[in-house]
DNA sequence: TTACACCCTAGACCTAACTCCAGGGTCAAG
DNA sequence: CTTGACCCTGGAGTTAGGTCTAGGGTGTAA
């Protein structure tokens, strides 16, 4: 079918390797999937699409614990739970993009400071940056 | 002086651990202190900038091999070396802002179904986000 | 000069998130 | 059928980034 595929599949559409979808599985990131009589775990799209969650969310930072929690779906009360989960998660995310963003303006920064000593001095070994992030005192 | 620290004293300015700031002085990410004549190191305070630095780099998501090489201070063109790695750093930092505005969305717009089920039946257990992300849809 | 908090090294240990392996079974093509 | 690519399990191994321990030395204030 078009919606039915082997874990090879899953892992070369997904972009993580066999063994990731089974660890996954094991750590009830993904349901435990239906079998054939062999044995042969059967996904479909949709297991795709949740790999690629999982992928960018890990990529800005939250742990595997962490997704699970907000992927996993036992308990009462789960739209109060979901909520709160959600509402956390944003004002880190929160805090995360501010300091990325002030970061950003540092390496901006350095990098204008590189330039110009290239320019004024295409031949010189001395980095300013580096002086000032590593060797932080003066010579 | 006022310039003259401890381990634990930059430690607890710095906020990470004894041990760390020694695995750190390991890995060549700080310079090898200067002793007491009984082997104490001797920091200064520009060792603590130095740490919070390395923290926050890595908070976004740097390892301590790429911040080494940004801090690294061998190699005879450096201010080429440097600019280009804070190039290819910045690139992918403005990749990295632009998927992270981009979840954020996605977790804003989730919150805001959460709110809306929870208004619409408080008492119900179906999240609609959970139903949504388990049989998740291409963002 | 003794008390006591603090520091030293080498090396073992820890957690997260994979990754690999041995030894064996499955399945579609020919 | 047979073959060869693909899949199974359980468990060991790996990497990054620390963290802890044992066994000892240091520094300073009373
Ligand atoms: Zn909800
Ligand atoms: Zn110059
Ligand atoms: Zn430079
Ligand atoms: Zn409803």
């Amino acid at each position: 079918m078009g919606n039915s595929f082997r874990i090879g599949e899953v892992a070369e559409r997904s972009g993580v390797s066999i063994d990731t979808l089974r660890y996954y599985e094991r750590r009830n990131l993904l349901p435990a999937a239906p079998r054939t009589p062999g044995g042969y775990r059967i996904f479909n799209s949709e297991t795709i699409d949740r790999v690629l969650f999982i992928k960018q969310a890990q990529d800005l930072g939250f742990s595997l614990d962490e997704i699970g929690s907000l992927l996993s779906t036992n308990g009462s009360s789960e739209c109060r739970r979901v909520r709160d989960l959600l509402d956390a998660k944003l004002t880190e995310l929160d805090t995360r993009l501010k300091s990325m963003h002030e970061f950003h303006d540092k390496l901006t920064r350095y990098l204008a400071e590189c330039e110009e000593e290239l320019k004024r001095h295409p031949d010189s070994a001395e980095c300013p940056v580096v002086v000032e992030i590593a060797h932080a005192e003066r010579t």
